[in-house]
DNA sequence: CAAACATATTTATAAATCTCGATATATCAA
DNA sequence: TTGATATATCGAGATTTATAAATATGTTTG
């Protein structure tokens, strides 16, 4: 892991709504509910679970995630018209290592 | 760790200098010179070459340290007109076990 | 194809952060 | 006590981020 890359993921642990999504996406299944489509948690949650769970515009959240997954912090996988996500463990554990 | 705590350290690691400080803070004797007076690290480096190897002003470095302390990530101890900031490893493993 | 739905991007404004110089405080040394 | 040194705090202008509404893009379904 590199600086740049690590101050990124600083960058979104550093509010408390996404902080906050990637402690729920630790357990997927304890905090959304299931999909009308996908009946499991295998690639994470839908962008609409996390936006309406968050409490704020689609257009927020969607950014939020976005740049959550530029750094690396997740993991998106289209269905169809839906997007899931999920964490990314490894570059997670890149970063603690890092700071560490 | 509690969600607010995690994010007042998430925006102290959302800057490459003060990423950059808690990576030199883990081999002291390697980034920076022994002290004119302490001659050891055990309480970790003074303001002053913290601030000279960022190249950043007195102020800004002061603030950033200020806050580093306040959210946990630094330990700060005086030793007469000197304030030498070593890391918080426990806080730091707090962090990322909140994290992970 | 057209309508409906999910997500992404653009644009804009308010709020927060960055960074510094100036100044204040604290401590030591003469 | 005075002057020098180290650190902290304040105030301000420049930059960045937060957040949403509007709009665009992509996908499914009738």
């Amino acid at each position: 892991m590199d600086l740049k890359t690590a101050t990124e993921i600083g960058k979104c642990l550093s509010n408390q709504t996404r902080f906050q999504i990637m402690e729920w996406l630790k357990e997927p299944e304890k905090h959304f509910p299931p999909h009308e489509t996908l009946k499991h948690f295998n690639d994470g949650v839908c962008v609409t679970y996390i936006q309406e769970k968050a409490g704020l515009s689609q257009s927020t959240i969607s950014t939020y995630l976005t740049n959550m997954e530029k750094c690396g912090l997740l993991i998106s996988t289209r269905h169809g018209k839906w997007s899931y996500l999920k964490r990314n463990e490894k570059t997670i554990k890149e970063f603690t290592d890092f700071l560490t």
